[in-house]
DNA sequence: TACGCCTGTACGTGATAACGTACGCGCGTA
DNA sequence: TACGCGCGTACGTTATCACGTACAGGCGTA
């Protein structure tokens, strides 16, 4: 048993503890609700087992609530927030192409979201550039100020402000400001089709 | 193993091959991912064994979900059937609030892109609706001006302008305006994981 | 004060989870 | 056609889950 495994069994166990000592039961009277032995359940309070799905499942059940339910009690990432101030800034690898992730570099993570911002005349790449993406990954571009065109598998296509573009972004693609003014733009990556 | 319970671990252990299955990946690959045996997977795939919590969460965790993601894609309520007299009529359908779905309404989408908009006052919805999204799914909001809340799973999260939060959506939220002034955010809708 | 009851935990035992090894099958290639 | 490889599963062994029984401690009451 790891580290992270053993903690998160000793976590569950105690919140089936607080739960059920809450609702005022003892370990016999739980495990009555819920068709596990007492001794049984004394352990997995106390951390000493990690009981099977089937098992859990039953306990969560004389707790009133699903096991999805209670493993959520102690779990982290449901929900995550990256704070304006905490933005990943890109590489500037392109000149008058720079780049902000907005959303957290997480497992979890189906969808990144990233704003980029083109002066005129500038490129987020080349013609001749790599994709850049896995197999089966889409991008949707939203096209916030300015004008943007689109170069995907040799075709261009002109974007204005409000635009909203989507594609298949494991084919060579890049996105150039043909100017006059600045350009930005929103861009969605989803995760390709071995993700989801 | 009463009947209940076998449908539960019988249940996961299709849900584990079909995502396994989706990701490309072979048993040997999952067991290396997840540092639990092969033989081991493959009899909870076929709902041979009930795994512990311990090794649950490792599979899961091999299939980049939490595990009680991964329940929840096989829990009752994963099927949401909307009457035609039931159908919530857009884009209001609560006072002060708007939206407008950005990115195409086609097959191949898998990020939908919308832009919310909420008086102050207002809320996309209230604590007693039910989730609106399929088991599995993330949703990533990024507040373009204003001050919006969160409500997921009875927490609140403040959110301030150009904050980006991600999180589960098959679990109960809406995002309220507190005010004072008007507030939009961009919201993006990746889809679920079920794959049967 | 002593007894009974409730509570949580220790311990022994049987059942089963979990692993490592090996087998069978199918496919691709030389 | 034969061989090697990848894949999923069978099987034997070990570790541990899960239970039943019993013990120890605390509390209330006669």
């Amino acid at each position: 048993m790891s580290d992270v495994d053993a903690t998160s069994v000793a976590a569950i166990g105690g919140r089936v503890r607080a739960l059920r000592e809450a609702m005022g039961l003892s370990l016999r009277d739980l495990a009555e609700r819920c068709g596990v032995s007492a001794p049984m359940l004394s352990q997995v309070e106390r951390g000493e087992t990690s009981p099977t799905l089937q098992v859990a499942t039953r306990i969560a059940a004389g707790l009133d609530l699903r096991l999805s339910q209670l493993l959520r009690l102690d779990e982290d990432g449901a929900v995550t927030i990256v704070r304006a101030g905490e933005r990943r800034q890109g590489p500037t690898t392109v000149k008058g192409h720079s780049y902000e992730v907005l959303t957290a570099p997480l497992p979890g993570q189906r969808a990144e979201l990233s704003r980029h911002v083109l002066a005129p005349g500038a490129a987020t790449g080349g013609p001749g550039d790599p994709p850049m993406h896995e197999p089966g990954s889409r991008e949707t571009a939203l096209v916030e100020s300015g004008r943007v065109v689109l170069h995907c598998d040799g075709a261009a296509h002109d974007l204005q402000t409000g635009d909203c573009v989507t594609f298949d972004a494991d084919l060579p693609h890049h996105f150039e400001n043909p100017g006059p003014g600045e350009a930005t733009f929103l861009g969605v990556v989803s995760a390709g089709l071995r993700r989801s």
